[in-house]
DNA sequence: GCGTGCAATCGTTAATCGACGATAGGCAAT
DNA sequence: ATTGCCTATCGTCGATTAACGATTGCACGC
């Protein structure tokens, strides 16, 4: 996998500064595949749910979120990976544990992508 | 099926004046699954393409949208009927065609669901 | 009434998704 | 090194999705 390994002291690591957000697309054939896959990622109650945790900083290592939900841990697993393929969720190792966050960027791309609909 | 039937000159009737849109919550488990329903109803490329054509008003007929698109006929009106349940669309009738434009208080309701994660 | 053209529905198939339990891997204490 | 905890991955199963061709159902012109 391509994970990030630096811990942090509570989650993710400061963003890595922005790279091309402004410079891409916001319509025509890649957009609207991109606006997809992310619309995608979010196409079910329990991503929603991960992510609005994760943006009030509720709940950030990942036995914190399987708690939370009635889900099994393995089925919380893939739901993050999946929004982590996305691009809408990091994550960084802390010792034993794995501390999630959204990944603004990603976030910030969907906002813009669906805004202009 | 719970179609609209008033034709109109171009495409659906004037939006039935907005009705509850600012009561409806913004939170909470109903609107994580409202959500997750409309991201699930634009989670396919073509379906985007489709709200992308109707937002701009480039076509608004069924055979204008499948001529615009590398899928079957009966794919297309699959694809619409999935936005229409959505609510991301409506449809009229015009004679043997069938108009189809923009749902705005769906849409409207999307980008305020997304806009607040 | 009768064909004609357009769109929705039906029936099928392959692929993907969602969920779970079981297993494997990694890290930190012991 | 061994153990224990936490998370990712694997394997499986049923349900859902996406796509198509074929068929049905309308609304109009003739």
């Amino acid at each position: 996998m391509e994970s990030e390994t630096k811990p942090d002291a509570l989650c993710c690591p400061p963003q890595p500064t922005y790279p091309t957000l402004s410079t891409l697309a916001l319509e025509g054939a890649e957009a609207d595949d991109e606006l997809a896959k992310l619309a995608k990622a979010i196409g079910h109650p329990a991503r929603v749910r991960i992510l609005r945790m994760l943006s009030r900083k509720e709940a950030r290592v990942c036995s914190q979120i399987v708690d939370e939900l009635p889900l099994a841990q393995s089925t919380v697993s893939e739901h993050l990976r999946i929004l982590k393929d996305a691009g809408l969720v990091r994550s960084s190792q802390d010792g034993p544990r794995v501390g999630y966050c959204i990944d603004f960027d990603g976030l910030r791309r969907l906002k813009a992508l669906v805004a202009i609909i």
